[in-house]
DNA sequence: TTGACATATTCCGATATGGGAATATAATTC
DNA sequence: GAATTATATTCCCATATCGGAATATGTCAA
């Protein structure tokens, strides 16, 4: 079967590093393709195709302005990815406490 | 150069949803192989692998008892996920504010 | 030792990836 | 309409994936 598609899931879009920097860069703003092709270091290529996926997977709007193409990070559609991971904060609290514990009884032994 | 190994990163590596299962699973205790198998239904041999996996990028610890194997969730490994898409908080609050403005706008309009 | 149980590894095949290079499409300007 | 600018798509390739099946490794018990 295979890796499941890039375009699957928000997890599998995220993966891939560079889609991760698109993401965070569009945060703030829309910003057309040739500003991050500048900003990124990226081939113009590579970064249409990043953002591709990015679409299908709804983590990006588009909106055409003449030649121009302004994408923006769609941050609603990162929070599955928060929501699942913070489950997790429970556990590492946990851990956090366990060690500083430890290090605490190790500082002033008996 | 294809896409990165699912070992080179705590992103890649949960962008399998069965591993995504597997590390809620183990998250709460430590459970021998066969417990997963049974309780996720799926072929031991894949189960060994997604293991593999997640114990080379640390997202679980293994203990071994005779001949079983203990796995658990290292919540910590987590974390970088968690705050990663944890900076979108801001901008997915501002869409959830402009939502309900507009909301409250069109029950009462003019 | 032999056997039984628990887990790990290997081999296979189909598939999709991301990069590079080249080219296509779309919109604007002259 | 031709040239230019902005972006998207296509083609090719090396690579790694996951699943399935078979088998290997490791540990305990008799």
């Amino acid at each position: 079967m295979a890796r499941a598609s890039t375009t699957s899931d928000a997890f599998n879009a995220v993966a891939e590093p560079r889609r991760r920097d698109i993401l965070v860069l569009l945060a703030a703003d829309e910003r057309p393709v040739s500003d991050i092709v500048a900003t990124l270091n990226l081939p113009q290529p590579s970064v249409s195709k990043h953002l591709r996926v990015l679409l299908e997977v709804g983590l990006v709007d588009v909106r055409r302005d003449g030649r121009q193409m302004f994408y923006r990070t769609n941050a609603d559609a990162i929070r599955p990815l928060h929501e699942w991971s913070g489950t997790f904060e429970r556990y590492w609290r946990h851990q956090l406490a366990r060690i500083k514990e430890r290090a605490e009884n190790k500082e002033q032994p008996k």
